[in-house]
DNA sequence: ACAATAGTGTCTATCAGACATTATCCG
DNA sequence: CGGATAATGTCTGATAGACACTATTGT
């Protein structure tokens, strides 16, 4: 066993689904295809694994390739191997997620004609199966704002409550008091650390300015009703 | 791009971290290696994905291979790359979560030449990164009774609640108030089913006997506090 | 002064955890 | 009748959601 040719061959590939909150909608990193199959299509970023490299480590280099940072929070979402998912070949691909504050604009990759932000609520069909990917990916991202500090991946290294609960309002599609909220987020162990600066980018009354906290877990976590 | 000699040859397996709950103790379901390398070595049992099988249809073959059972839970559980994860040749391994009732004694596969279940508790050094795995595969059980309905996917069809807490106990290594619990159960929509009949086979005043609900998602959760 | 936003306080219904009692079988 | 286990009830402290007020800036 294990000899070449016992096992078809297979390409492995890493997708990118990559969000960010911006101009008051969740927005992933969508690239235009520059080649055929599907053309002039929007796909998720992602590329190739190479020989001597683990899968983890080709989703950070694409990561930082598409998006030009470093950093950023990257996770496994699923991997996706239907036979005729790639109509060329067996190409099985693992995806990851990607949470970003609000970057510039991408730089175009090598490999594709354009890439942008796009609101996840605008886009339509995507290339292969990337829509599922992408809907996978969204739904991780609502799930886990609920029990991990990840709502501050979309924030900037300093940042306001109200800023986080913006996060939280847009990614959900729910509005939340104000008051809760602040009470909630501030009573977490280990969600914010305060900076003790403040900050009236946001006009009115000067607002403390947080960072990460170092917790793993919230506990108690934010619980979106599934009634609300 | 996308022509053979673009990419490099990956094998893809599936590897199975198969759970039950028998003799007051969570246990895998492991094999052990036949052939080299880590001959006579504990291992999850796995294979190959065939050419024209998707990953998760594989992932299904092979636990009603090992287990002679079909209709078990089954879902993805994260995705190994490491380039030397397997001593010979690069293969990416898909692994897959399933929970199982206490199942008669395994059946050993062709490759294998025993199959056992065996508490995790007692699992020394497994061959490969199976240890991760099954790590990773425990961890993500034990997250999963939270919130959704699978502390049924360890019990038989029919159940008493009483029975349910003690999957909970064994699998969380926790105890927990009986009153307590069957209000919890008893009042989480859709995750029992009453039959209408009873059962003594745990001796004492007659247990009613339990259906798996239709929920999906389990509202209010059922959390293990993190100082308990 | 006024507009705008931040931060704190209170009240109430609901829920989680601790605990005691009653109920129904078997032998 | 006694042993064993199931099921229900009550009390209390904590929490979530609804809501009103005070605080601090810029213009």
């Amino acid at each position: 066993m294990y000899s070449p040719s016992d096992f078809p061959p297979f390409a492995v590939t890493v997708d990118l689904v990559v969000l960010t909150v911006r101009s008051d909608a969740l927005c992933a990193l969508l690239v235009r295809r520059g080649e055929a199959p599907f053309r002039g299509r929007w796909a998720l970023p992602g590329g190739f694994v190479r020989v001597a490299e683990s899968v983890d480590a080709a989703a950070a280099r694409e990561l930082v390739e598409e998006t030009g940072v470093s950093g950023l929070h990257l996770e496994q979402l699923a991997t996706y191997g239907e036979p005729r998912r790639d109509p060329r070949m067996r190409v099985v691909s693992v995806a990851y997620l990607a949470l970003a504050p609000d970057l510039p604009v991408p730089v175009a990759g090598t490999d594709a004609a354009a890439a942008s932000w796009v609101p996840v609520a605008e886009v339509s069909s995507l290339a292969f199966d990337h829509s599922r990917i992408l809907a996978d990916g969204v739904e991780r991202a609502r799930a886990k704002l609920e029990y991990t500090p990840l709502g501050t991946a979309f924030c900037p290294a300093e940042f306001t409550v109200a800023e986080l609960r913006r996060v939280y309002e847009i990614v959900w599609g729910v509005s939340l008091d104000p008051r809760n909220f602040h009470r909630k987020v501030t009573g977490v162990a280990g969600l914010l650390e305060a900076t003790g600066e403040t900050t009236t980018r946001d006009g009115g009354r000067p607002a403390a300015l947080f960072r990460r906290g170092g917790a793993g877990v919230l506990y108690p976590p934010l619980v979106r009703a599934p009634g609300a």
